[in-house]
DNA sequence: CTGACTGCGTGATCCATGTCAAAGAATTGT
DNA sequence: ACAATTCTTTGACATGGATCACGCAGTCAG
């Protein structure tokens, strides 16, 4: 609280106010959004926005895990995204949602009807810089996934995606990991196999030989511990994340 | 060339000039970019950067295709992307390259040092637009290929990636196809499979299979004609792309 | 407390794709 | 024209992960 005082005199207490999209705005742009911004809760399970909708707003993630995903038209389901605490949702000047998004956790949205965010995108550069190195974290993302989906074996996608949101537990997503580690890993294993483009047999018997092997811990259900990172990482055969 | 007479008077003959980064530009922009720019010539084969590199330079593709694709430790690659004509190479503001760029075929290259192109960025909203407008796309089609790693069956991939280049062979990539169409597919087995996380004998085995059922035929080596677009679509059990 | 439901684990089997091997085609250099 | 090389096809076989089937907790409604 006090690191924020005097930074964001708009939203105290409102920690993603400094980050995500709203980084190094002016007092004027701030004041505008908080102006046109809605507080959204949403459940867990919920469906934020569907695939093919039309796209009519935009949001960015308070707290809570977001999942996104596509489908094919005989109904097989890809996630193809997370969205964490500071992270963008939507997609300014498309038309329509190319993704369905669903509330994994309890989560919180500020959203701002996109037609008068893409005014003020219009309007204000670094917002659209912001929105620009969002965007460029979350394809640098989606080429990672790609090399996890095309060449990781089973075990290794798996413990991947543990890691991943092992890193989304601290809150500097991109410093190194100090083990131990315990974390809450939202997805159930029907999530995380539509994530991995596995079945969630497949997960489920790789989880199990990861227990087998010490290389994480489950403390209870949907509580993880990590003995030590470095198994976890030669585990998920990682060569960037 | 008489459409462009006018509108593009730096580089008469140049039909990049009016899109990706270029769209929209003020002929002030116009001409520093055109000061700054290296015109490169790259043989297929070749490698434009290499993962990991030092980004110093940022590109458009003026003509011909190139592959993006990352490895794990062990070596096992994939490739994350494709660029055509009109599209962008680099990332400005990230400091090293997360891709090796590798040309496919013949490539022309207007390179600028990045850092130039950064400054120009920072005075220059609408560039900055088209370079987000330009990576919206390219996280949609990482997304759709996303979609295709972990769903697709063997057949439904190498189906969709030749219904990928049948799309890039028109010059609107995003107008529906008709069919009968002729193009060249510019990629070998190998890099076929680098890109549908297969071997490239199951690439092989599905191009016959496809041929045998008449949805493909091969006129001359690389030289691919779909006799009925509709039959194409289909085996690529596509949603949207 | 009880039955229905949902999520998870695990065993048995199957099959799509990987792996290994070898033999054409096409391409290149001399 | 002829090796040498690289790319492609095809065959035989192996296997990782899918599929099917079932049992075991935990949770929730009545």
């Amino acid at each position: 609280m006090s690191v924020n005082a005097g930074v964001q005199p708009m939203c105290p207490g409102c920690p993603v106010r400094q980050f995500g999209v709203y980084r190094g705005l002016g007092t004027t742009e701030l004041a505008k959004l908080k102006h046109m911004e809605q507080r959204r809760v949403v459940a867990p399970g919920q469906t934020i926005i569907a695939e093919g909708d039309c796209a009519s707003f935009v949001a960015t993630i308070v707290s809570g895990v977001v999942k996104l995903s596509k489908r094919l038209i005989d109904g097989r389901l890809q996630i193809v995204g997370f969205l964490f605490s500071c992270d963008f949702l939507g997609r300014p000047f498309a038309t329509e949602s190319p993704f369905t998004a669903e509330a994994v956790s309890n989560t919180i949205l500020h959203t701002y009807r996109q037609q008068q965010f893409e005014d003020l995108l219009r309007a204000s550069p670094c917002l659209e810089h912001n929105l620009y190195a969002l965007m460029l974290g979350e394809l640098e993302a989606a080429q990672n996934w790609m090399l996890l989906l095309g060449q990781k074996t089973a075990r290794e996608k798996v413990a991947s995606l543990l890691l991943l949101f092992a890193r989304h537990s601290t809150h500097d997503h991109h410093q190194p990991l100090t083990s131990p580690i315990r974390y809450t890993m939202p997805l159930s294993r029907a999530e995380m196999a539509d994530c991995l483009g596995l079945r969630l047999e497949t997960v489920s018997r790789q989880m199990t030989h990861l227990k087998a092997e010490d290389v994480i811990r489950l403390e209870a259900e949907h509580v993880v511990v990590i003995p030590h990172i470095d198994r976890l990482l030669a585990a998920a055969e990682t060569p960037d994340s």
